[in-house]
DNA sequence: GTGACACTTTACGTTAACGTAAACTTCATT
DNA sequence: AATGAAGTTTACGTTAACGTAAAGTGTCAC
């Protein structure tokens, strides 16, 4: 069984990118196409590793972390007791920051409530006043 | 009454962050500190814009973002019902953003507990090898 | 009045994450 | 055989968000 494989442009049409960002992915580190002559041939692993990269972009996750994130699953796969304990703990890590954002997002949400109350409540008085003005 | 101040080293304190991004901060038309001669005095008021900004950058906003937020705040207490409508759009378009970071911090919650189920399930394998040994 | 700080401005330096241009190669079509 | 589309490498340019160094001002304790 062949697995389905991706060009670059058909990975960065998808996922609305540039060719150029996922070369430099791959430059970085992140990403390991394999190839054809000279071109880029991805598998559907690649193309999971690029979703995740940008969704870690979309959580303020740079580049270097989400490196760092893959290398370290990556040497998990040894199994060294070391490796594994420290997977352990920059997963731990990593979902204290999730929480952090959760609760950031959460007062964030609060303002934008609140923002908007205000809003519409300036706007039904601005629509009084027109009222007052027509009759 | 006189409401409670702050000088630039103790917000640089109390968040955590240099002076020079405060200053910089300023620079970039996020605070409007006030001057006895040329020190900066922050209000309570800016304080908490402080704090919205470093709430902001934890969850990847960039400070141009946010300085669009605070200004289209700014702008309201105008009432002007152009500027009240943007802000309504502008804070419709944020909460999606949110919306979007939710999803996105979901998925990685379940990528983080699936990784480190196979962690731990790995670390019982070497576990038992070492007691085989051991024997 | 003189350190010793805390504050200030000015300005050049740095890193991350690409953008963009130049100059190829490969391959499919006409 | 030539044109065009998609791929490639190399390399310099750019923006955001500060870091860092230099040089000066204000004021409080001694």
């Amino acid at each position: 069984m062949i697995s389905k494989t991706y060009s670059i442009s058909e990975l960065a049409a998808e996922f609305d990118v540039t060719t150029r960002s996922i070369r430099f992915y791959e430059d970085q580190g992140l990403l390991h196409p394999s190839r054809r002559g000279q071109t880029r041939i991805y598998s559907s692993k690649d193309r999971v590793r690029l979703k995740l990269i940008l969704r870690g972009k979309r959580l303020g996750f740079s580049l270097a972390e989400t490196r760092e994130l893959f290398d370290l699953w990556d040497d998990s796969l040894s199994g060294s007791e070391k490796q594994l304990q420290l997977l352990l703990k920059t997963i731990n890590g990593k979902r204290a920051e999730l929480e952090q954002q959760l609760k950031d997002i959460a007062m964030v949400q609060l303002e934008l409530d609140n923002a908007e109350s205000r809003c519409l409540e300036a706007l039904s008085e601005l629509e009084s006043k027109k009222q007052m003005t027509a009759e």
